[in-house]
DNA sequence: CTAACCTACAACCAAATGGTTGTAGATAAA
DNA sequence: TTTATCTACAACCATTTGGTTGTAGGTTAG
């Protein structure tokens, strides 16, 4: 299985979307249900601007997808963001266990 | 296996960390080897005083340590840092699921 | 001892971030 | 049609971020 090499602008945005609370909160709620951009500023103490600003950092992240139904747009989680983001936590794990293998190695050595 | 709530400032100071691409870059070499602070500068086109901004940044999120030996300060990866970052992923991961299983259960209703 | 090296930290700067208010264009509801 | 709602976007502001240079203190090497 090949997973196509992200760039480094790519993952700076990932990282950088997850890096604010309201975001992940956006993420967790548009992965469950449906939510327009207004529902969304509904659920925070911040202006529907700051909200929309938000909902953007996401999209651009691949973290959350817009379509538009009817005056309103709907907001709703892209799994892509969050495959490629688990994917480059996963290779690093892969270099820990790497290293603790052959730290292994040496032990069995000496 | 109770693994301990994050505050999101913790969560906010992972993400940040791994939002920069020098500093993923640090993260994988000192989880590899042994680098002292200016040994990480010297790879970098930035002054020593920016990498060790960089390091800064990362033992603040738990991604790396420091320890003094002589007059170096040796810089090492910390698992801590990545677990925590990549538990939460794991948990959206989780929320995806459970919503496909949602759709899949409706799919079979219907 | 003196010189070189490694680190820490302050002060500064430009750009990005996270928030605000205000304006304007589509769409829906009365 | 008029009015209300939803969205987009610009302009602005304060703070943070990512970089710089410079200074000073501790440790090693000659």
């Amino acid at each position: 299985m090949v997973v196509d090499k992200l760039s480094e602008t790519e993952l700076d945005r990932l990282f950088q979307a997850f890096a604010d609370s309201t975001r992940r909160d956006i993420v967790r709620r548009v992965t469950v249900g449906e939510y327009s951009v207004s529902g969304l500023a509904a659920l925070y103490a911040m202006s529907f601007a700051a909200v929309q600003k938000h909902v953007a950092v996401l999209e651009r992240a691949s973290l959350v997808t817009k379509e538009k139904r009817g005056r309103e747009q709907i907001v709703r989680g892209n799994h892509d963001g969050l495959q490629k983001a688990r994917g480059l936590l996963d290779e690093y794990e892969q270099i820990w266990r790497q290293r603790a293998a052959r730290m292994a190695d040496i032990l069995a050595e000496g």
